[in-house]
RNA sequence: CGAGAAGUAGCACAGUUUGGUAGUGCACCUGGUUUGGGACCAGGGGGUCGCAGGUUCGAAUCCUGUCUUCUCGACCA
């Protein structure tokens, strides 16, 4: 059997089979405006597939949605520096209203802290009025330079999370709550093993105290910030004056959250998972998870195929009958570009047996089994690719993990030899972090929780190091 | 935004050097034969050659501008 022939070699050229596979699977079509592509029916499944499973756990923590206005008036915008300083050189600018220019212009939100604090100042009064949970699922805009489908486009569709607390502790648990329910589902669903933490002073989201971050190791080692969980204290509540009365008849400043993920996902599951025959996407996130193909239309193989899709339904098991005229090999390549996890292929030399054929996407390995065993068979199976696919996607990325560099010499031997993320003692300067930026070409990614204890002296100035860092190349 | 490459039918590409009626393969439609790893035969449809100007009797082809895509960098959460 021979590599899917529209599909360029994963290890030949990464960027290109990348490209490809979004192609053949129809995920995207490009749009007439430099990154704001369209996402196509399959695209979009996957979309709503995860949005199904977040929403759910955003409710069931008690956030509730809600849709904030597109356009923020410049002066608006202005209100918090910080942030104001990191969103400005990328944002889009509404002028006119028609033939006539506007007294203000308005920016299309890059993202809607500043929207949430305008209307919370409305409705915050009373500490009987916190915590104030919100989220939206919408799009932002962000004028990038360069743009690639899914991982980085100038129109995103995504979701933001915004909170207010009463107290530092109470959003303190937010962050890491909401950030946790991330860093399980990436794991739980999507497959994907991720290295979570801190980020840096100089990477930390514009205008946060603190900025948690899922970074996920890509097929070929490079890293993708696929969601991030941010503190901000009372930064914006100050700037933007939003008060509230405590028990004591006090007012106090609220304490304030956000966090969000965008379909960037879809890119880490791409690249995470898909090989060069296609898309491979994970039992638990995949909108279909079984494709029937029928070898050939006799009568037998029709009422095999009305028994499979009666029981499938049954289960609550989705999948696609391919009834189509097209030869069993285009159905077999087909299912396989689209990722679906299992195939089941009925045709009469099974049947006669009363057997038939199932093909598991991961391994591409064909079982045959008692038509009466198969759904049970499914059931297993679609369990056993969802950790199969996890395990290979661990085992990888540790295999491109480098936790004990020692020398500025061997991070610099990784930079140029070896992808994948460095762990280095770190000073905690922003110096330090530019020079390995400038000379390496390596950005920080995170400073995981439990790997925070320092064994050294940072590996490039050779002052005390505060903490561990991994340092790795990002898209 | 800098350097480089590309844009011709849904996809992949030839044609551009040397200007002269738009091509190939796959895909698509119709009919038939097929059907266990991308079927075969016959017939058919589809492109103002990314867009806008210019040069010319005549432009896919030459010139200018612009947009989009890709690669590498810079920027960027």
């Amino acid at each position: 059997m021979k590599d899917n022939k529209n599909i360029t070699s994963r290890d030949v050229d990464f960027a290109k089979w990348y490209n490809d596979i979004i192609r053949e699977a129809d995920l995207i079509d490009y749009s007439s405006v430099k990154g704001s592509m369209i996402i196509r029916p399959y695209g979009y499944a996957i979309w709503e597939s995860m949005v199904n499973v977040l929403d759910k756990k955003f409710k069931e923590t008690g956030h509730v949605n809600v849709q904030m206005p597109m356009f923020i008036p410049e002066s608006l915008l202005n209100v918090e520096k910080s942030h104001v300083e990191g969103f400005a050189p990328e944002v889009a600018w509404v002028t006119h209203g028609g033939d006539n220019k506007l007294d203000e212009r308005m920016c299309v939100r890059p993202t809607s802290e500043v929207l949430f604090c305008d209307h919370y100042k409305k409705i915050i009064k009373s500490y009987r009025d916190l915590p104030l949970l919100y989220n939206q699922w919408c799009t932002i805009v962000r004028w990038e330079k360069e743009t690639r489908p899914f991982l980085r486009s100038r129109e995103i569709l995504w979701q933001e999370g915004h909170t207010m607390h009463a107290t530092e502790l109470e959003a303190r648990e937010e962050t890491l709550r909401m950030f946790k329910i991330y860093e399980n589902f990436q794991k739980n669903y999507l497959a994907i093993p991720v290295i979570v933490g801190k980020k840096s002073e100089k990477e930390k989201f514009a205008g946060a105290e603190e900025t948690y971050t899922i970074e996920a190791m890509m097929y070929n080692g490079v890293a993708l910030q696929n969601g991030t969980s941010h503190y901000f204290g009372q930064k914006f509540t100050k700037a933007f004056d939003i008060k509230f009365l405590n028990k004591e008849n006090k007012w106090e400043y609220p304490y304030q959250t956000s966090w969000g993920v965008s379909t960037r996902m879809i890119g880490g599951l791409i690249m995470v998972h898909s090989d060069d025959y296609g898309l491979v996407l994970p039992p638990n996130i995949a909108p279909i998870k079984v494709s029937i193909v029928p070898i050939k239309n006799t009568e037998e193989v029709l009422d095999a195929i009305k028994y499979f899709e009666m029981n499938l339904k049954e289960q609550d098991i989705t999948f696609v009958t391919d009834m189509s005229d097209k030869s069993p090999g285009f159905k077999f390549a087909e299912s396989e570009v689209k990722g679906y996890p299992i195939r089941l292929e009925i045709g009469p030399r099974d049947l006669f047996n009363n057997q038939v054929t199932l093909v598991r996407r991961d391994t591409r390995e064909k079982i045959i089994l008692e038509k009466s065993d198969t759904i049970n068979k499914i059931k297993e199976l679609l369990i056993e690719i969802q950790h199969n696919l996890y395990n290979k996607a661990l085992e990888r990325r540790n295999s491109m993990l480098y936790n004990n560099v020692k020398t500025y010499e061997e991070l610099k031997d990784i930079a140029k030899n070896k992808p994948g993320f460095a762990l280095i003692n770190w000073c905690g300067s922003t110096e330090c972090e530019d020079k390995i930026k400038n000379e390496l070409g390596l950005k920080s990614r995170c400073m995981p929780e439990e790997l925070t204890d320092t064994d050294g002296n940072c590996i490039v100035c050779g002052k005390e190091a505060v903490t561990k860092i991994y340092f790795g190349k990002q898209y």
